[in-house]
DNA sequence: TCCATTTCTTACCTGCTGGTGACTACAGCA
DNA sequence: TGCTGTAGTCACCAGCAGGTAAGAAATGGA
């Protein structure tokens, strides 16, 4: 498996930077609860992914719509009702964000305890 | 693909906030960095780690890889000479980890240009 | 004798992340 | 008239992530 990588993602100088940068902001805890509540809930309002999205703060959550809204992975619906009603959707684009996370997941999920076992291997050791 | 989230990692109560834990962990920028520069280089002293990792220090260079090797990602080997020699290789468990994210790089240069034109539409528009 | 080498630790300090709570706007309803 | 509900914004503040710099330890070479 050493062949692959190098291949991989680097035929460009400097789009490795790029992918680097895309990757720390996609990789945020709170980017990733929230397209986790909006794959699972689908379509959702402000106040249901505050509910949905386990301690996370208003101003977090705003701040966290917004970029993604910015990144595009998230769309954005006002209606101009008083009081306000806005819905958030993943687009496709944060679709397919989520579809590559799972592989993520999912290795998380098998390796628990893998990890878990080498941590107390490793405290319990010298 | 819309079928798995929900099946996929929700079986447990309580195994999601495992999973969210180690996923936070994981999802570290250093440790990303760290994990990539052993896969290209392969086994690597402290010193050429801190030359590949761009821009790390060497606090967060020891405090990435003592963590990494207590999840049992890396495997340290100490030489007992003068000067100390100390090398760093990833375990099977690392790699795996390398190859689950190894789709979320492959997603991040796919669709780095949708984000770029995300970002530019979202604020030239209003 | 003294310095360079290599891997790490420790102390200190700064800047940013993120939480809290108050505030806004507007319409409907009691 | 004033309270309520929704989706924010803003100002303030604490805690922590992470950088810098110094030191330790032992040995071979000048």
């Amino acid at each position: 498996m050493e062949n692959t990588p190098s291949t991989s993602h680097s035929d460009i100088p400097g789009v490795d930077a790029l992918v680097n940068e895309l990757i720390g902001r996609v990789a945020d805890k709170w980017t990733l609860l929230v397209l986790e509540a909006l794959e699972e809930h689908g379509e959702s309002r402000f106040s249901q992914l505050a509910r949905n999205v386990p301690g996370i703060s208003q101003k977090m959550l705003t701040q966290t719509l917004r970029q993604m809204e910015r990144d595009g992975f998230v769309h954005r619906t006002v209606h101009p009702v008083i009081p306000p009603h806005v819905d958030y959707r993943l687009t496709p684009l944060g679709h397919s964000l989520g579809e590559a996370f799972c592989g993520v997941w999912h290795w998380a999920e098998q390796h628990l305890d893998d990890v878990e076992t080498a941590r107390t291997a490793f405290d319990t050791r010298d």
